[in-house]
DNA sequence: ATCATAGTTGAAAAATTGATCAATTAATCA
DNA sequence: TGATTAATTGATCAATTTTTCAACTATGAT
């Protein structure tokens, strides 16, 4: 009969010291949360078009809408998070706002990814 | 007078020659989706943390549930999105099922991750 | 054979997310 | 000033996603 069932998962532990040994070297959960939102960035069609078209070249809100067939508002909307995650940066002129990629970093992350996805 | 507004984005394409070069370079949508569908592993608490866990050590269905607090049913429904987009492997020893990283290249996409989040 | 445990599964509930729509801001120009 | 256009915003709806729950399979032990 179980002797050590663990409250929530129900489940005697199979392999205490391994179990401890990972907590010991476990990150802060607001680093994994902080690492899920910035990959959640790129969990997105949308989003990781927008990405890569800016990784291109820098862009007007109506160019990316035009490139991508969407409408302002949608675009505008996904620029924001990508703002607030610090991916993009952008200048405005006039009435025209221009996106281009906050630093060489997120270009190193895409590339990454292509290298997984063909292998 | 608007002459040539777009009819998704209802806007007027600012730079056509900029939309016209990027539109040329971009990759398929699918592979936008693949790449997308790749992040979209990382970008969850739960599985990010599962990753980071099996980086460290070969590790069970319980071990993981224990070390996350979290029940096996859940954990379970999470190592299954791992492994249907080749994340993860697993070996069966009796009733216990051992899961590790399917390779080196999840623990190279966690470091760029890291690298970013801690600029 | 019976029982306990590890793990998986499918369906439902709960939570999150993305696009749309209408309204609004900000800047230019007539 | 009033009209036009780029862009943003908040609310809403639809779709997706994550967890939960209960039922189930499979393996090993008594």
């Amino acid at each position: 009969m179980a002797m050590n069932a663990h409250p929530v998962c129900d489940c005697e532990v199979i392999h205490e010291e391994t179990v401890s040994k990972v907590r010991g070297l476990m990150p802060d959960t607001s680093d994994f949360s902080a690492l899920a939102n910035l990959y959640k960035m790129f969990a997105d069609s949308t989003r990781v078009k927008i990405l890569w078209a800016l990784s291109c070249e820098e862009m007007c809100v109506c160019d990316l809408a035009v490139l991508l067939n969407m409408t302002k508002s949608a675009i505008s909307h996904q620029l924001k998070s990508l703002r607030l995650t610090n991916l993009v940066k952008f200048r405005k002129e006039a009435q025209v706002v221009y996106y281009s990629l906050a630093d060489d970093h997120v270009s190193g992350i895409f590339e990454k990814g292509f290298e997984h996805i063909r292998e």
